[in-house]
RNA sequence: GGGAUCUUAGCUCAGCUGGGAGAGCAUCUGCCUUACAAGCAGAGGGUCAUAGGUUCGAGCCCUAUAGGUCCCACCA
């Protein structure tokens, strides 16, 4: 018994109804099956902070849909979801709601901070992955993971305890980015430089025991002026020969500084002398090592001037920042205040200046790393889609400094190091060491630091399938096959995967690496919760539904390009889905009041069937092309236009008169070919549109389970019927121009006409003896006739030439002489183009003599078509002239 | 400062290894043709940013220029 589909096309609930089905039925569990090959697939974990936004939902479409089409394809597909514990995100959203609660982070102390952090976890954790339900996501949800969970953590235990005894972490007095409103220290990635209009502030520093003379230095910084250990200039630079060696006081603090030479300085730029900071800038802190300086840090950690500030001390640094500059103008040390346009660099998730502060923190080595990662790539054992993406990958890892690991939050891996409560002595150990190999304590007190929420995620394809143990999950997922993602986290992220891939299981954690862009706003712009322009993918669902949204977000994109939402996209998205439901439901209707042949019945297929049947298989080797190379955007735009204009407005136009006929011996093949060559398109684009295809797949075949364990559709030689289809182009050639000239003369289709064809070639008139019953249904057509030559044509016929043939339709009184003699005029002036170039083509004896045979022998062909046509128009024209 | 990328129809964008310029939306003209008006049929609209070059042939490859977007960068 087959259930019908409802009246018209409504996504609600029948969305969810079939999404539970695919629960369970347990079709998105994928387990390891020695008989399949499998393909892995590893979803980039959403924060449990998070809310799905556009992002989300284009991420994990284009990722269903790559699950969804190797599943069919047969492969074991194993979609590995899960979510991230997103340390600093989740932190600054607990600390807010307690704090909304009346209640201080600070005063509840770590263990009750952290009951509350996992309360929060528990509470919103679910809520995105609920939310990618909602998508249609296929994933293994019987596998779900989270980057804090019991197994990721003995990973990031595992892998922290390597790295360590290797030597590649270590922990050391460095400078790092340090964020005053989060406290804590972030990596470089996580620094965002913008421009800022600022200013150059040029200071006189006395030089000590020449009363009167003075070194210029310009800062953009005052403030850290307190923090000075030195003025330096370049070695080359005659100006400042003698000044090397010599003392300067420093003003306002009266510290004795020396003067030194570093080729760091940029004799053209400023003063040419710079004062040295080393606690508190990067480049600062490199000459001072050189020169072994020492390091005065005089902020606190909520940038504000420490003890050593002297009077400044407890003054914002903005506020210290002006004092010193009113200072130093009152002791006529400010020699002038230049407007300069710098970059600041910025925390990239609060947006406040960070300021680089010398901090004991942990460190992984990155060289070796970076070379074994910039080797996956180069050997191709690594691939970016598109390829683009290479040279940021390159020049990023190249480039790379050592990454600070270690975060001053509590939510995160604790860093596994001890230190041993009598000595002090450093343990690194897989939990509490037992006593200290220095003075046998047994007492110890964990690092207070937790790890960089990066540092798990980098684990992410191997930790989730077990690693660090040999799972049989290991052996056969990994590594995965493909990752996908936005472009704006390869570095955070992609990077981090590869090298940690490469160190700990010596294989790249995926082949591929397919990069999308970003979904912005209808002018442009990012979405965002400051300019409230976010769509949100919940709401598109439930006005459109979720296939609606999945084709808006797949078409008409390529890899690694933004692309930008209109509602309207979602309107014609939503359009098609309706489209292949009526069309379904007309051919169910019709599939219902006969019998349709179990086989294909190829005595009574006609040109029309095969021809169907021939472009769906054509069709079938087209998307999986594209699919292998990852253009889903054309793949998917390639099935719309099967399904929406060969099969819909063509061949079910072309069957009617079939299925409406009681006698018809073809009527057989028809329903025959209809129902296959539905099943193929839903089947081709279901990984795009899963809900709808599978709703309309089951209806058309109760006796299967699902659209989505069927089989993928393959090219078949047998279902190659190259003749066939260049007979239906004939005919469709010949309905357009019929129709063309219908609308061009207004006549209304209650009016049917006699069509002649005439031609005088044998075989084409047989194609058109064969094809002359579409010209009823689909040209308003009375009888037609196909002779040889115009016997029985009137005077008052109109015209239309098509390729070996001419139409004539007598229309009596419409007949406007006028009108088709300008219609006529004007396929004459197309045709002369087109001879026109391919004359200059034939006639070009480089042509001739280089371009491919195949190429000159299509050109030649078009000469021939292309003359005939032309001979006809010329001809018709004369007889328009008498 | 370095790099990437874009510039194609009124708008938003496709265009795979170079071989007769496409889609959606918008516009115009007819159609309530018994699957679908969330539809059908037809039409108009582009010197593919500019200038060179390579090639038998360039939207596609190379060079330069202009404008836009983005990323990276330790010149105080």
């Amino acid at each position: 018994m087959s259930r019908e589909l409802a009246k018209t096309y409504d996504p609600k609930g029948l969305e969810d109804r079939l999404y539970q089905k695919w629960l369970d039925n347990g079709y998105f569990h994928a387990k390891v099956n020695p008989d399949k090959k499998p393909f892995t697939i590893v979803m980039p974990p959403p924060n449990v902070t998070g809310q799905l936004h556009m992002g989300h939902a284009l991420d994990n479409t284009m990722q269903d849909i790559l699950i969804r089409y190797k599943r069919m394809q047969g492969y074991e597909a194993l979609w590995q979801p899960g979510t991230d514990h997103a340390a600093i995100a989740t932190e600054v959203k607990v600390t807010e709601k307690l704090r909304e609660q009346g209640i201080d982070k600070d005063e509840i102390g770590r263990e009750e901070f952290l009951k509350h952090a996992w309360a929060w976890k528990e509470e919103y954790g679910s809520r995105i992955i609920n939310q990618l339900k909602k998508l249609g996501s296929s994933a293994d949800w019987e596998r779900e993971r989270f980057t804090m969970d019991e197994g990721c953590s003995e990973a990031v235990e595992e892998v922290f305890l390597k790295l360590y005894e290797k030597g590649y972490i270590y922990k050391g007095s460095r400078i790092v980015n340090w964020c005053p409103v989060c406290q804590t220290s972030i990596s470089d990635a996580e620094v965002e430089h913008e421009d800022q209009n600022g200013f150059f502030w040029h200071i006189n520093y006395p030089v000590v025991g020449e009363e009167g003379r003075f070194v210029e230095i310009a800062t953009t910084r005052p403030e850290t002026l307190l923090g000075d250990t030195a003025v330096a200039v370049n070695p080359e630079d005659e100006r400042y020969q003698d000044l090397v060696g010599k003392t300067l006081e420093l003003p306002l603090v009266g510290r004795k500084i020396p003067v030194i030479a570093d080729s760091y300085v940029d004799k053209e730029f400023g003063t040419g002398c710079v004062k040295i900071t080393p606690a508190h800038d990067p480049n600062d802190f490199e000459v001072g090592k050189r020169h072994d300086l020492e390091e005065i840090c005089v902020l606190n950690d909520d940038a504000t001037i420490n003890e050593l500030g002297g009077k400044y001390a407890g003054m914002d640094r903005y506020e210290a920042r002006k004092a010193i500059v009113k200072d130093l103008d009152d002791l006529g040390l400010l020699v002038k205040v230049v407007p300069h346009s710098h970059s600041v660099g910025t925390h990239d998730r609060c947006k406040t200046t960070v300021e680089p502060m010398v901090k004991q923190q942990w460190f992984v080595k990155m060289d070796e790393m970076a070379k074994a990662a910039i080797g996956a790539l180069k050997s191709g054992e690594l691939q970016f889609v598109p390829d683009r993406f290479d040279k940021i990958y390159l020049h990023w890892l190249e480039n790379i400094r050592d990454w600070c690991i270690s975060r001053q939050l509590w939510w995160g891996h604790r860093i596994p190091a001890y230190y041993c409560d009598e000595c002090g002595e450093m343990v690194v150990s897989r939990g509490v060491p037992e006593k200290c190999p220095k003075c046998g304590c047994t007492h110890f007190t964990q690092d207070e630091d937790t790890l960089d929420t990066w540092f798990s995620s980098a684990l992410w394809p191997f930790s989730t399938l077990g690693w660090p143990k040999k799972t049989p999950e290991l052996e056969y997922f990994y590594p995965t096959d493909v990752l996908v993602t936005g472009y704006d986290i390869i570095f955070f992220w992609v990077v981090r995967m590869v090298f940690s891939g490469l160190e700990q299981t010596g294989k790249s954690p995926f082949h591929h690496v397919l990069i999308h862009g970003l979904v912005r706003d209808s002018l442009g712009r990012k979405m965002s919760k400051s300019l409230n322009n976010g769509i949100d993918p919940l709401e598109v669902i439930d006005k459109y539904g979720a296939d609606a949204l999945r084709l808006t977000l797949i078409t008409g994109n390529a890899p690694g390009n933004d692309m930008r939402f209109y509602w309207e996209r979602v309107e014609a998205s939503r359009n098609f889905a309706n489209k292949i439901w009526n069309a379904s439901r007309f051919i169910m209707m019709n599939l219902e009041r006969a019998e349709i042949p179990a086989e294909m019945p190829e005595g009574s297929m006609t040109q029309a069937d095969q021809w169907i049947l021939s472009k769906v298989n054509t069709l079938a080797k087209d998307v999986t092309d594209n699919m292998e190379k990852y253009e889903l955007g054309i793949a998917v735009q390639k099935v719309y236009d099967f399904i929406w204009e060969e099969f819909c407005d063509w061949y079910i136009e072309m069957v009617k008169p079939r299925l409406y006929s009681d006698t018809d011996t073809t009527k057989g093949a028809a329903l025959w070919t209809l129902k296959t060559v539905l099943g193929n398109a839903l089947k081709l684009l279901h990984p795009f549109m899963p809900f709808v295809t599978e709703e309309i797949y089951c209806t058309l075949n109760p006796q299967e389970e699902s659209i989505m364990i069927s089989d993928w559709p393959v090219y078949a030689d047998a279902w190659n019927f190259a003749a066939q289809e260049a007979e239906v182009e004939t005919i469709k050639e010949a309905v357009r121009a019929i129709r063309n000239v219908r609308t061009s003369m207004n006549v209304p289709p209650s009016r049917k006409a006699k069509v002649y064809v005439v031609s005088d070639k044998e075989e084409v008139r047989a194609v058109f003896e064969n094809g002359k019953v579409f010209f009823a249904t689909l040209g308003y057509a009375g009888e037609v006739f196909v002779q040889a030559d115009k016997t029985g044509v009137g005077d008052d016929a109109v015209s239309a030439v098509i390729h070996e043939a001419v139409i004539y339709m007598p229309f009596a009184e419409l007949v406007d002489v006028e009108k088709e003699t300008e219609r006529l005029k004007k396929e004459e002036e197309r045709l002369s183009k087109e001879l026109a170039r391919v004359n200059g083509m034939l006639g070009n004896e480089k042509f001739v003599s280089r371009a491919p045979a195949a190429k000159i022998e299509e050109e030649r062909a078009k000469l021939a078509k292309y003359t005939d046509m032309m001979n006809q128009v010329k001809e018709r024209l004369q007889q328009l002239a008498r």
